[in-house]
DNA sequence: CTGAAAGCGCTAACAC
DNA sequence: GTGTTAGCGCTTTCAG
């Protein structure tokens, strides 16, 4: 039925091992190549990768974990990593983990018996202990042990862009408004390099932090806000939130960025919203998402060691910060 | 170094064909059992994927062809097809074509010597002559063969109900706006299915279709919608038209659904766009991930015939429609 | 430069 | 019930 290697062999009259070397592009006589190619199309045949995985060890496939593909940044995180392993003959495995640390740990195993050549990750939990030492791993957003990459924005340096961006626009009332996860991430660094720049101008800057996982969001939020007049200026933890924030707003009669002023994080292309311009800091995600492809690629064929990727953020001048005075 | 089922079957005291009997849930005695899970436990075994696929021509693994993940639409559709597969203990490859048929061959060759078992495609060109008759195939909104299952929305009801709405709510001049694909889809069923709503009430329906890709879609938009200052009810192909076209409008001065009314097309969950409710006609993304799935799985395991399933769609009432005043 | 042959780790048919 | 064994289709020595 389906052409194997032998068959291809005998047509072309030549042994396994010649085939073989055909197409894995060993050199062989040019006149004997042709032969063989002729044969293989002839025959339509087609390698089994299951045949070849065995020997080799090896499956030209990487694993994504992610939350949830489910959602703009991680779906365009996505987009750009099947794209440049696409290029490099890479597939890729998808697995939503939906930020269950148990379920992390299952897919874990699970690619590990498919012979995965790597795994690329953004996850919640401390899984660095389930990937055996050898199985390269490059983190999203999240510093594990000295034997994973990882890459990540520079979440600091965004915070502090927030803060400057907004006491440059005369906020002398700054706040952050995030969630407390279990689990220990990059989200933190904003909040800090947000402080921190609201402290460097003297600038007081307040934190509002809901347990994670939030519930009743709005409920939590209108109390705070509306007992908290003062407030001029807020960074969200992401751009959603920075909507949520928006919402509550302007139930309350204040509107970005006349009675306060907003910026979000992230920058998602939110196509379906181009009406509505939210300032954010944006992650560049296909550079992200092009580093850690580089990054795997990396310690998959030089062996090279585990690298830390930091790409830089930038400030996108929407429409709920006002527009700067040039002087 | 990796254990193999040899070296459980030795720890164990048994043949490897026991071994694989355990892993493989065929019956064997209790005790020996027994034995063989503490083997394994204890040598942290793992069967190897490839070894098994290589033997039994199965790889538990499916491909998702898409057009890019990178789209609420397809995402969302993603991710149920993802979380219903890992249920089954099944794996997904992602593929993000673009909409480039070469692209999709590519993509289909490239699965098919991984050993896929089945490929769930929402593709643009036909390209069920690619894929051997005997890979199951599900194809999402496209007809092909005999050869191939479908799953769909029931577009043309859709296109009916939008009809029905939009009458029903005082609309005398109706109007598709859509684009023309140089491959025939579903969303003419849609149109069709419009302009039959139509009819059928005596109401006049215009057709605006604009040629895929769309260049300057306000450029073109904007003279049509002025110089048809009499349409009052719209249908677009989809929500993101359906933006575009309420952007096009507000430019002319003109708001829903007080000075026309519109209704969009997918019902995409826009997370990020809270504020903002298109009123439109819902395609159950996750009851068609699911009945993908489950047909997959028909044609997998019980070597069932292609199936057809068309899914029924709802009219969401957002506020680009006036409220149904009840008699 | 090329052919022959030894497995990779597993399943399934066959014996016991 | 369970052990033994013959491959699945390929890569990779090892000779020649």
């Amino acid at each position: 039925m389906k052409a194997t290697m032998k068959d291809v062999a005998a047509l072309a009259e030549v042994g396994v091992g010649t085939v073989s070397r055909v197409i894995n592009g060993v050199k062989v006589k040019d006149k004997t190549r042709e032969k063989v190619m002729q044969a293989i199309a002839e025959l339509n045949y087609e390698p089994d990768e299951y045949a070849r995985g065995l020997k080799t060890n090896r499956s030209n496939t990487i694993a994504l974990i992610l939350p949830t593909i489910w959602h703009p940044f991680f779906s365009e995180f996505a987009y750009y990593v099947e794209e440049n392993l696409s290029k490099k003959g890479y597939k890729l495995f998808l697995c939503n983990a939906d930020g269950n640390p148990e379920k992390e740990k299952e897919y874990i195993q699970m690619v590990k018996q498919s012979k995965v050549d790597g795994i690329i990750g953004i996850t919640y939990s401390d899984i660095d202990q389930y990937v055996s030492s050898n199985l390269p791993f490059v983190s999203i957003d999240r510093h594990f042990s000295e034997q994973v990459s990882y890459v990540t924005a520079d979440n600091y340096l965004g915070g502090q862009m927030a803060a400057k961006a907004l006491i440059d626009r005369e906020c002398r009332h700054l706040c952050y408004i995030g969630g407390i996860s279990p689990y220990p991430n990059e989200t933190n660094n904003r909040k800090a390099g947000f402080a921190k720049g609201g402290e460097e101008s003297g600038v007081e800057v307040q934190i509002f932090d809901m347990k994670e996982p939030i519930q009743d969001l709005e409920g939590q939020l209108e109390p705070f806000l509306r007992s908290h007049p003062e407030i001029d200026g807020i960074l969200a933890v992401n751009d959603f939130m920075a909507l949520d924030v928006m919402k509550v707003m302007k139930r309350i009669g204040r509107n970005a960025p006349y009675d306060y002023q907003i910026i979000g994080f992230d920058g998602v292309k939110l196509s379906s919203d181009r009406e509505y311009l939210l300032s954010t800091i944006v992650q560049p995600i296909e550079e992200m998402a092009k580093a850690s492809v580089k990054t795997m690629m990396a310690m998959i064929l030089n062996q090279e060691e585990p690298r830390r990727v930091v790409v830089p953020v930038s400030f996108f001048e929407g429409k709920t910060t006002k527009v700067l005075k040039k002087d």
